[in-house]
Formats: C-alpha cells, structure tokens, sequence
DNA sequence: TAGAACGCTGGAGTGCACTCCAAGCAAGCG
DNA sequence: CGCTTGCTTGGAGTGCACTCCAGCGTTCTA
C-alpha cells in the first residue's frame, strides 16, 4: 500500500462528502478543458496556467494539440487548494506540500504533520475571528442606542 | 449629542472588556512615542508613519521638536484596526470608515452600515473557514489510519 | 474556407501592504 | 564636546499573488 495512492482515495472522499464542486462530468470522460476549469473553480485560466508554472499544481494532460486537459483529480485538487487558500496558507507552503505529495510515500509524516499545524492555524484564526465579532457587536449595538437616542432627541 | 463623540466612548469600552491591549500609561500621562506604540500594538515604527499618511489615523499630536506623541484614545483606534485587519478588510476599507469617523455626526448612518457589513463579512469568514476545518480533520484522519495500517504492516 | 474563439509561451506589469533608505535634527550622557 | 540613540521626512524598494501582453497556433461554426 501506498500513501501517495491513499492521498487520492482521500481528495475523492473530499468529494463524496457533500458536494463536491458539483458538476463533475456524469460519464468517465474526464477532459476539461482550461477555460471549463476556470468556470468551474472561480480561478482564471491565466491563475490555473500559473499554478502550474510554480508547482502547485502537478504537470496536466495535454491533448495531441499541446492543451491542457484536466482530470477530476486536478479538479479536487483545486478544491484542497481553494479550501488551505481561505486559510491564508502561503502559496509557497501549499507548493510544498504539493511537492511532497509527488515526492511519494516516505513524505508521510511531514504531510501529516503539515495538516495538523494548518488545523491549528485554522483554529486560532477563527478564534481571532470570534473576538473581532466580538468588538463589531459591541459597536454596532453601540450605534444602534445612540440611533434611538438622536431619534428620540427628535421627538422631544 | 454627538455620535463622533459617542464613537470615543465606545472604543474606550472597547478597552474596558477585557485587559485592553494591557498596557495604558496607569498615570493621566497620555503621550507615547513611535517606538513604545510599535512594541505595543506589534506594528512597526514605519506602519505607524504610513498609517498617518494614508489617512488611517488621524494627525497624531507633536512634542515641541516635532516627534510624535500618542495617546490612549490612538492605541484603541489601533486596536480596532488591528481587529478589523484580521478580517481581511482591506486598508482603503478602514480608511474610509476613518474619513466618515472624521466627517462628523451626518456619517452615522453609512458607518453603521459599514459595520454591519463587516460583520456579515466575518460571519461567512468564519463559516469558510470551518468549512475548511471540516476537510482537514477528514484528511487528519485518514492520514492517521493509513499510519496504523502502515505500521500494522511492518508487525505483519 | 473564412473568421471568430480558444489556447499556447515567456516575460513583463499590477496592486496591495508594507518596508527600507538617506540625510538630517534633537536629547541624554561621560 | 563628541557619541549614541531615537525620531523626522519624501520617496524608492520589496514580496506576494496574481494579471496581462504579444505573437503565434488550433479548433469550431457558418
């Protein structure tokens, strides 16, 4: 068994749970053009070109025409990378996690040891979050009394 | 009555929920050069400048030689900057709800506005992101199962 | 078979949010 | 007095994440 293979059942089951990015092609063809890619994840064809340029994403299918074809599995993996994207990961750290999933099986710790700080991070991030709701409400009900109060200095 | 003053009221409330960025002068002392701002608030000396310039504070008061001297009233302007950054805002956002809160009494309204979008802002931030936090503990813990079939394999 | 629409490349350009630089002034200290 | 430390300014530079361009080839529709 391979963890690198494993990698994939797991951005399959990615898209199992809920769904997925949603339109997946219903037969097997499985040949997106750049421009359907870029319909279809929100990013521009130029971004998809370039995220291939830097690595992060591996090297796509081509047709006999030298054009790009993507795959389901680059369609999910552009789902992972808009997901750690949100997270305010660094190109460069999610590159290098692209780099080990390709480096194959003995970069399984460091994955995993990878996704356990971005949880972290995550974590900590929607605490921080949470405080700034915090002072927002606090203003905003703020603004709503002093609302009422201009408003009855109206009608008095 | 006005809002504008009100809106001081409200970020030395701000200040009083919770230990506020901790460390006011304990005297009425009131005035903070650059360098005890930077170590307190975590920016740098240089941000401070240009926060000034671009209009993101308001004119800071001078010693008699020209160097600047904050007061609390500017550190709790900063620490809301600071928590509206954390939501992505950009700069050009607060400068403007810095305008509105310098124009006076008639903004009210766009500055409530303004907030309450913000705060809808950071409620779908926050629901992203545990969207996010979803998809990493599916992969957390497929990586640890595929750790244990590894290592069940190595015993086998 | 014409013409539009789409795609390719390497490299240059953009916008944002800082970040630094040079040259100079002012205060405190031995 | 000289030295260090801290602060001033306008303007230039940096790093990131795209974003676009020129010049070309291919593919689709009428």
């Amino acid at each position: 068994m391979t963890v690198t293979e494993t990698e994939s059942t797991d951005t399959s089951a990615d898209t199992c749970a809920g769904p997925p990015q949603g339109n997946r092609r219903p037969d097997g063809a499985d040949r997106y053009t750049i421009s359907e890619v870029a319909a279809l994840t929100g990013l521009t064809a130029h971004t998809l070109r370039w995220y291939e340029r830097i690595g992060l994403m591996p090297h796509i299918d081509r047709s006999h025409t030298g054009q790009r074809r993507y795959t389901n599995r680059d369609l999910d993996w552009l789902a992972l990378v808009g997901k750690l994207r949100l997270t305010g990961m660094p190109v460069a750290d999610m590159v290098r996690y692209a780099e080990l999933v390709r480096e194959g099986d003995h970069t399984y710790t460091e994955r995993f040891e990878l996704l356990k700080e971005t949880r972290e991070d995550v974590l900590s991030r929607i605490a921080e979050l949470q405080g700034t709701l915090a002072v927002l409400d606090r203003k905003i009900s703020f603004y709503a009394d002093a609302g009422r109060a201009l408003a009855s200095e109206r009608t008095r």
